[in-house]
DNA sequence: GTGCTATAATAGTCAAAGAAAGTCAAAAGT
DNA sequence: ACTTTTGACTTTCTTTGACTATTATAGCAC
């Protein structure tokens, strides 16, 4: 017998298989209530199982009305992508090899010249202006998380 | 089930559409009664929806005969919208307004959706992950730099 | 007619109540 | 040790309503 856990990481995965658009809305207290558990329940399912490097978005909006929005990322180079900020960005990084990586994505085709301006513009030390050692981090951060935002594209 | 605010929302923007002039006139008393709600309520969705930095202009007049009236901005070129955007930053920036401001960059044609998730994770609390103040004023920092590099890369 | 005043017809403000979701750490399983 | 479960507390967003401010108009005095 599955834990709860896994069992509501079940069921979502079969809303979502079932959903035409690979994303699934939901409200975290009716789903809690329907699993017989405190709302962070859900929270922590979706923190362990569907994280962006497990390949999922989630979204959300609180106060009347609100909801957890899940999406399914299904881009063809998502695992491309993936691979390649595991491998190649730290937790620090400098501007030289932030240029390169953000031109190595150029050269394989995963974003365009435009978009690597917009990245390069971001990663900069001039606009970042914060003192090193943070500056570094900061843009790990920075690069990571924007070719993270690659692989929403595909929804 | 969206709730009352998206609704009302909804409703304004297809009258806007419909509308010739990009421009609604309304009675904040009679949409009200519409929607069955309180005036004020249409007031909220006035600040939250239709902002400035959202690309709105609301007017309004008490009094006998009064009534609210709603514009939405146009712009003539590309280089004019980035100038509003441009204008809009300031010294610092929070992620609502700069949410709103990269969203009316895709309205408007001037980036593409992927785009605009590339920059908004890049504007994202989590990414930046510094305390407040200073966060609000990279946030400016970066935004502002990243409307620059779209400037440069024309159209 | 002109100017004043009272009244009615609007819209604005602000704070409290309500309705979600988020956080975090302790407790409980494994 | 690590993962899961729980719950108290926090934050965000929406809805409501009492009170305030502004504007137009009708009626009146002159």
């Amino acid at each position: 017998m599955a834990n709860l856990c896994d069992e509501i990481e079940e069921f979502l995965k079969r809303q979502i298989a079932k959903a035409e658009q690979n994303m699934l809305e939901i409200q975290r207290a009716s789903l809690a209530e329907r699993f017989g558990c405190v709302p962070s329940q859900i929270t922590y399912v979706l923190e362990t199982r569907f994280s962006v490097d497990k390949g999922y978005l989630v979204e959300s909006r609180r106060g009347g009305g609100g909801f957890i929005r899940i999406i399914k990322i299904t881009h063809e180079s998502a695992e491309e992508v993936l691979d390649f900020v595991n491998l190649n960005i730290g937790r620090v990084l400098t501007q030289d090899k932030a240029k390169n990586l953000v031109e190595l994505l150029v050269e394989k085709n995963i974003i365009t010249p435009r978009e690597s301006d917009i990245m390069l513009s971001a990663l900069d030390r001039n606009t970042l202006a914060i003192e090193l050692p943070e500056r570094d981090r900061l843009r790990a951060r920075l690069l990571r998380s924007m070719v993270y935002a690659i692989l929403r594209s595909g929804r």
